[in-house]
DNA sequence: GTGAAAGCGCTAACAA
DNA sequence: TTGTTAGCGCTTTCAC
């Protein structure tokens, strides 16, 4: 439905009287065409006009030069970050890259494998829906041996690489954290145990208590889809424990914040009665009162390890032998789990 | 650099002994194939795992079935739900998207308009960068009449379509609201005045003022950056005016919530020394203390909105003559801005 | 209702 | 260093 008075590079070759071949070549900077050759195309490329299509390139080459990114979705800082730096690293490249968002739901995650499968996406990256189980759904891209790239949250998993922080030592040390400010009785807020992060994030609140002598209390322990738990559902589940607890440590910044909002209404002070530690150090982490601890892990950097581990493994640069790559996290302390009159260093 | 065991429609057509035409139409349900042969067609298709190949179909149809969509930044509330929006109406459609961030400087705004346009995309929907002025790099996308649709951040355009709120009535009505408070020293927090969202909502801002008998004062007006403004600087912008103001009209939830921090912690109470409005209704503004006024407007419908107007226009049936779509807005009052013992209805 | 054949624009053997 | 040629897989006109 376009203009058909597209430039082609037999529309080059012609006004030059030189074959398309040679232009096709000149225009990829194939090194053994003569240099002033070149110069003359990309002179008439310019002064026509001439578009490169993409399609039909593709179609010759069997590839696409695209990219497709799945995520729970798109809406957290942390998020987006990881796009920015996967964005970054594909550009540089030269990969168009196709976004799609899974909405938390394996569901919709499994249309979106399949929708950018059909797409032909040269390779995938990928962090999974709430409630991903199985790794079925990415056969169908495994069996034609496009690659997938996971990050954050991943699955086991043979034949692809993943890029993570290591989240049982992240919520070790925060609960260790916590510990040292003199809480006894910490809640664990966290996510459904399937999913790695949470799970992770979960063992490594049981050890720190464990290793500091503190009795692990099921009744402590909260699970549910952290950015749906509304704060009255979180306040009266902690309001019903018997003796009131002195710490939370949730798995991500928006319910730690949802809680503390709703603590600070039930009048239960923060830190002093309740010292709160979210996950993620979302912007939204600083701005609320007190701030918010939290455990900071670099989303963008994140992303561009992702996008360059993959497209090392398309052009067959990357060792076969790889499979988890482990990035730094740290913890920003902050007021809200600040008991002491000052702070651990 | 793929298997190349893909199946085409010419193996389903050897292997049922028809022509590869009568697959290809099948295959597109195409009305005068008979109903049994489509059947046969159908389940060959199934059984030998056969999958379209998009790059083929387009080249020869000369379209991408890929939309475009550049937005300032994906890290807010208000653009994830419009991508939501849109992201619902192109797949329904059979639509693929491809996502980029001018990340607000229309420097690299050029560079993505360049990029999607070499991806050959069927149209493009578009939020401005902050500092964009002149639509002249779209004209590539003008000439070849591929539609562009404008969104939230506009510019004045004879064939495009632009879908946006009215921020001047938006801006008259909260500052009003601020006005009907109390408030009778408003500080205007604003963004480059090229950009018509902030200058729309800085011109509602003034009439308000004019039409409350109050006096516009131009050392109230503080413009700049929103969401890079430090929050230090605001407040040392803001304690450097004097008499003190009684209230800030900020043009986004970021800056409102930056400054209110800081103004908490300079010991200046919010709203009763302050009150403060934001605008954009961002998650945040619920959990800020006191949580903020601020104006909310539909993110993701104004996303399928623009999405569905632009496959309108894809397919001719988009009057040539609309040119501009305003959904409504409304104000989210909160305790920021409650100066008086009851609130407003 | 179905088939034959041409060609979308590009690339990559192979040849020269 | 450049040209010739044969497709990539699909759609569509025209013919039957």
């Amino acid at each position: 439905m376009k203009d058909s008075g597209e430039i082609t590079i037999y529309d080059i070759a012609k006004a030059l009287n030189i074959s398309p071949s040679t232009v096709s070549r000149a225009l990829k900077d194939n090194p053994n065409i003569r240099k002033e050759t070149k110069k003359k195309i990309f002179a008439a490329a310019r002064d026509m006009g001439y578009q490169r299509n993409k399609f039909a390139s593709d179609l010759r080459q069997k590839r696409t030069s695209t990219l497709g990114v799945i995520v729970p979705s798109l809406n957290s800082y942390f998020m987006t970050s990881v796009i920015s730096g996967i964005e970054k690293v594909t550009n540089h490249y030269g990969y168009n890259l196709i976004i799609s968002q899974s909405q938390e739901t394996v569901k919709k995650e499994i249309d979106s494998v399949n929708t950018l499968f059909n797409s032909r996406v040269d390779g995938l990256l990928v962090s999974l829906a709430y409630d991903t189980k199985s790794l079925d759904h990415f056969n169908v891209l495994f069996k034609k041996n496009i690659p997938v790239i996971f990050f954050d949250r991943v699955s086991a998993c043979n034949n692809c690489i993943s890029v993570i922080i290591d989240n049982y030592q992240a919520g070790y040390d925060m609960t260790t954290h916590l510990i040292n400010q003199g809480c006894r009785r910490i809640v664990h807020l966290g996510g459904i145990q399937t999913r790695n992060v949470y799970r992770d994030r979960f063992n490594g609140y049981k050890q720190a208590l464990s290793d500091n002598g503190l009795p692990f209390d099921e009744s402590l322990v909260i699970i549910g889809r952290l950015n749906d738990m509304v704060g009255s559902e979180i306040l009266s589940r902690i309001l019903s424990i018997d003796p009131l607890p002195d710490g939370i440590f949730a798995s991500n910044d928006t319910s730690a914040v949802s809680a503390m909002c709703e603590l600070k209404k039930a009048g239960i002070r923060v830190p002093e009665d309740i010292a709160i530690a979210g996950f993620n150090n979302d912007p939204i982490s600083r701005y609320v009162e007190p701030d918010l601890s939290t455990v900071n892990y670099p989303g963008k950097e994140m992303g561009e390890i992702a996008a360059q581990t993959l497209i090392n493994k398309l052009n067959n640069l990357q060792s076969t032998s790889l499979n988890t790559i482990v990035l730094s996290h740290s913890l920003m302390l902050r007021k809200s789990t600040q008991k002491e009159t000052k702070i651990e260093s």
